[in-house]
DNA sequence: TTGATTTATTGGAACGTTCCATTTATAGGC
DNA sequence: GCCTATAAATGGAACGTTCCAATAAATCAA
């Protein structure tokens, strides 16, 4: 089976004693072919070990059918969930997505890019690595190629976005832990240059302020968006003259490092301070205490980027609405009992 | 900026007054150009927004630079890590691998090998998804692609496999509980159809067999490799008239969900049933309590798959070594005291 | 039978590169 | 100044497909 040199529609047509034209009307199922000449070339395919060249097809076809996926870190499982959802639409398109990570570094970012455009992708989706430069993306634009940002955006660009609503669901999750009695809180980790941060950070202040907590009990403790940054978060907070009772965090990866801070220090997450996430990803609901978080539906926003994409790929355009994901706060144990009903107010329970 | 139809090398060599083979020469860095010259093309692809065409290249060169890395399950950090760590060694020499996602089926795998093959690809990793048949390969080993498999293995094949020690991590893990104390031990988690199982399995029935457990004392639980296969199974061992007192897991997802069920009953992992994980991954050391795994650091494995893959490459071959990579007990507080040293031997603590 | 129509099949040009064999320009030796 | 050696640039064929226009074969109406 198979020689050594790659078999081309060439050698198939010899085997098949047909035309190479006949072999690839075949190949594309064309109906314009007798029903045993299809059978005798199928049977030439298999014995001659073909594999199509895509590439060369692409040199006359107009279009290609590889769509490229671009993440910002593939081992958070929330980017991943957006990967599989992606998937699953594109597979029942026959389109293979191709997903290539930048582990947030806008060079790699810039290669992944360049590689996947000389490939050919007809489209890109993209969760844009923090720190990407605005002109990252004209070429891509100058040239046609539709792209969608998913998750995140960039600061005034043009090119559709698939989001939650990071500005909502901050307010939710702000509201709830104000419901529950808190009146000095902080939100805890991510950092101004990314668009997601002032979203989130811009929920979390719109519902202290509207619903009456002062202006020096609304905190702010920047971060890197991990575990690790959720532990420096912490230890800042209680490090602080008079610290809060809760937080909301930019993250789930940074309200898991909070709470790890607080059992180190004694303290019990609920209990003696409240832990909000942002995420909901699959372990926020496994953690002890359970963590109550922002569910975005990342494998959802994924399926809903490429159904764009499809869309804009099929009518040719490079333009689209950007769909903004509904949230809802998945309330666990990680805030505890109402405070109100507690005989002493906040600050309570800090016992380093 | 770039009108309409894409620019090609001709356009390029039309607006620097050169010829096309220059143009094409500066593409590749060929020293032979002047350096006037070089700059003056450079000059002209920016201006033209010229975006190189893989595809009609590699109908002429020999080979591609583009890897396929084919995994299983995205939304497993554990191969998302072995992802990440072959990324890094194909960033540095200049490839950059395409991941796909198989979410465990083999017919989506199919669809996936053939996209791949399809493109070009000049090699491929592959992590195979769970039923995949013996001849899912044969195509690609005749069309002479190498090919590795990473973590996993397919019984009868002649591939070559990066994995860790499955065998040696399940015998250091439950010889580590047999020291405990712990005299009727189970094993929690998988399925006969993946060969690692058979593996850790192996190693899990050697050290009890070799350390002394009876054979009546040796458990085995068949589960999804899932949280929630991690609770099925410990709900099954506890129902038994003689429960076990502690479980190795086929990896950590099933401890994390055995761990839970454990909780849900009111007992406490460690001090009343052992749990130990395998795969190590990042959470295993932040859960509440920490759990004790066989480390096998997928990034490293990842790396080495990638660096056998570039030899291969290289070195025109599709055979290479197996590597079975080290790996390490991380004892932490999964599976509490010394059983020893306490009064009430083996089954206390059942109360459910 | 003839011409028109439909159904199957085919050759050739094109797609955007690379690479080889040439050609042209530049420099060096005498 | 001429010949040779070297450096720089070039034209053409090839890579494996698709698609159009053209041909060949089969069917049908008269």
């Amino acid at each position: 089976m198979a020689n050594r040199a790659k078999a081309t529609i060439f050698d198939i047509a010899r085997e098949a004693g047909v035309s190479k034209s006949t072999v690839s009307l075949v190949l594309q199922g064309s109906g314009l072919i007798r029903p045993e000449t299809t059978s005798k070339v199928r049977k030439a395919i298999e014995d001659v070990g073909y594999v199509y060249n895509r590439g060369a097809a692409n040199l006359r076809k107009a279009h290609s059918n590889v769509i490229g996926m671009v993440i910002n870190d593939l081992t958070n499982p929330f980017f991943a969930e957006l990967a599989v959802g992606m998937e699953r639409v594109f597979q029942s398109a026959g389109i293979v997505p191709f997903i290539a990570n930048t582990a947030e570094n806008p060079v790699r970012q810039e290669e992944v890019l360049k590689s996947l455009m000389e490939q050919g992708v007809a489209g890109l989706i993209v969760s844009p690595a923090r720190g990407t430069t605005p002109g990252a993306f004209r070429r891509i634009e100058t040239a046609g190629v539709p792209v969608v940002f998913a998750m995140r955006r960039l600061p005034e660009s043009r090119i559709p976005v698939i989001a939650p609503d990071n500005h909502r669901g901050a307010y939710l999750a702000a509201a709830h832990l104000i419901g529950k009695g808190h009146r000095r809180l902080v939100f805890f980790g991510g950092s101004s240059d990314l668009v997601v941060y002032h979203e989130r950070l811009g929920g979390f202040r719109e519902a202290c302020e509207t619903l009456g907590i002062a202006a020096r009990d609304i905190l702010i403790v920047e971060g890197e968006t991990s575990r690790k940054g959720g532990i420096a978060c912490l230890e800042t907070a209680l490090a602080m003259a008079e610290p809060p009772t809760a937080a909301l965090c930019f993250n789930d990866a940074v309200a898991f490092g909070a709470m790890l801070a607080l059992r180190k220090r004694g303290l019990e997450p609920g209990a003696d301070f409240a832990v909000v996430g942002f995420d909901d990803v699959v372990e926020a609901e496994h953690y002890m205490p359970a963590l109550t978080s922002v569910a975005v539906d990342s494998a959802g926003l994924g399926e809903r980027a490429a159904h764009v994409m499809l869309k804009m790929i099929q009518s040719r355009t490079t333009r689209a609405e950007d769909h903004i994901g509904a949230v809802n706060l998945v309330v666990r144990e990680s805030c505890g009992p109402d405070r109100r009903t507690r005989s002493r107010p906040a600050g309570s329970g800090n016992a380093a």
